[in-house]
DNA sequence: ATGAAAGCGCTAACAT
DNA sequence: ATGTTAGCGCTTTCAT
């Protein structure tokens, strides 16, 4: 079934089809409605190959997804669910990349015409990748901030002001001293550069505010939740304000509080950067900033297809943190 | 940079170049050194989609990844990963497809001759997608089963095995009185597969040992762990056996107990059907079936090769379970 | 062991 | 508004 036939079939030319499917010039309706008709009777579908031989476009993006220790993975899935849907909007399909696959299957995909632009997550400081991007003759946009971006387009959260809102929310209830309870150790170690700016955002609105503060990088493992509790009362025992960003911990980390006899708002308030869903399903829901990751995704693809159009997009996208009031944060006692 | 270019660089014909880079004629050492070279010196890539016209091949898989409730998503990463890393091992890619898009996504990739075949995941007892899969001219796996499967490839964990081992496991310890935590009530609602199996293995086991047992499906949020616990403790009080098949909800249902006085393994003993990774990452390390995401996911890629190449394959691959005792499990209290 | 050439099915100039 | 046709870059017969 291809398209000499649906063309045979309607009484038109091949180019009359295409363009019909296309909208790439006036097609009348009579025309049109014949061309419909076959297609249906005929039960076609274009050929991708030849598509994207002819067109050079093949309608498909490339997603990397990180596989790396200390990411959380429910995460990783919403991104990339919303990249796919997003992408289907626009007529595209989405190839998935693993991060194994390193610089070499990024230009694979991208030099066979397999993909006609690439989205990548979890970048670091100091990515391997950034060079190739530059070069590739395809469009990309980044899920996160390198150490330097000129010629690239990223978008992520501004963790640095996510850090700032959370900080300010507890300095605001009166809290004194603070402590971030932050991502797995092996993720700052790798210079990922969302958990380096909360740490930022989080120190710099501390000294602003004139609040003591400690951070601590903390493993995933909920087991661990008991130790860093009774470690971050042993530095400060003053702390009575607490920003979690680390999503597996955050619940245990609660419990961890309780079970030491500090009630959650009551003694201690506790803020995380989350997926608001997260927050919410806790015993105790949480004040948070939100990690919109559907939006996230969306927005990714949506600078893609701008690019792909060769519209002009901003190079960096941050978006601004939005803080939700919950049960976990309550004015600093008397 | 074409196939021609490589051609008339390495002096021989682009019909030489093509088989060179397939292997699927005899070709001189000379002349294959000469072309590799050419290759490297003008960093030849061919282009995928003429490949996919004139070969018929996209060296392309669907992935069909279920968002539905209910499931646990880093189960669904696992399976993703480990997909994509197998496909790569025999030179292909892998096409993310969400299941949103539904029947109608499936027919497009394959129509369109986008894939060469297709891997669907959460496959449901009377799942609307079988009889598109019957029609396909494509090569699928689904990674479970259905109620009935002639004509389709299936492999999954033997959940019914897993939950009569976890059972068998308990009465070998001298437990008579069992219960079962499921998956969230939409799992059974929506008839997934593997929930119904693993009741069924469950309750077969327990009457044929004399066991007292119950069933209790279970939402994931860990709040409900409590209520849960109390839940069973009050339907079953000489309950002493317990089999959780529900990850997020077991280590809360563990600390749950716990709480109520019960330890474990001495009071109570609990065995897990879930990733092993899950399963000793936990405070009280758990007696599980290992939930082998990543072999499964292998091996749905292999079989699909297989099919591919026109070999025959199994319609039926069922995984035997393979039981680990951990801390979690005793003998029953005198 | 290698070359020549005919497609694969579509798109997009270039007609009219 | 529609038709004609020359590719797109590769694979694979068919020759030799």
């Amino acid at each position: 079934m291809k398209i000499t036939d649906v063309a045979r079939h309607a009484g038109v030319s091949p180019s009359t089809v295409s363009y019909a499917l296309s909208g790439k010039r006036p097609i009348s309706d009579d025309t049109k409605r014949r061309v419909e008709e076959a297609i249906r009777e005929l039960g076609y579908r274009p050929h991708a190959g030849a598509r994207a031989l002819a067109s050079s476009k093949s309608n498909v993006l490339a997603l990397v997804v990180p596989l790396r220790a200390g990411i959380h993975i429910p995460v990783v899935m919403q991104f990339a669910v919303s990249v796919v849907t997003t992408a289907r909007r626009y007529d595209h399909d989405v190839l998935l990349l693993t991060q194994e696959e390193g610089e070499e299957g990024l230009r694979r995909v991208a030099d066979t015409a397999l993909v006609d632009a690439l989205i990548l997550m979890d970048v670091q400081l100091q990515d391997p990748r950034l060079p190739l991007l530059r070069v590739l003759e395809r469009p990309s946009v980044m899920i996160g901030f390198p150490a330097s971006s000129e010629g690239l387009t990223c978008i992520d959260l501004d963790f640095k002001a996510a850090g700032e809102v959370c900080v300010e929310h507890l300095a605001g209830l009166g809290h004194r001293a603070v402590a971030l309870v932050g991502s797995p150790p092996e993720v700052y170690v790798r210079q990922t550069a969302f958990a380096q700016r909360v740490v930022q955002g989080f120190t710099a609105a501390a000294d602003r505010h004139g609040l003591a503060s400690s951070v601590h990088p903390c493993e995933a493992a909920s087991g661990a939740a008991r130790k860093v509790a009774e470690q971050l009362l042993r530095d400060q025992p003053a702390l009575t304000g607490v920003v979690v960003h680390n999503e597996p911990l955050l619940e245990p980390l609660i419990d961890a509080f309780e079970q030491l006899g500090l009630r959650v708002p009551g003694d201690l308030s506790v803020t995380a950067i989350c997926p608001d869903e997260l927050a919410e399903s806790i015993r105790v829901p949480v004040t948070s900033v939100a990690l919109p990751s559907a939006d996230i995704g969306t927005r990714a693809v949506e600078l893609l297809m701008r690019k792909l159009d060769g519209t002009e997009v901003p190079e960096a996208t941050l978006l601004a943190p939005r803080l939700t009031e919950r049960a976990s944060t309550a004015p600093r006692n008397a």
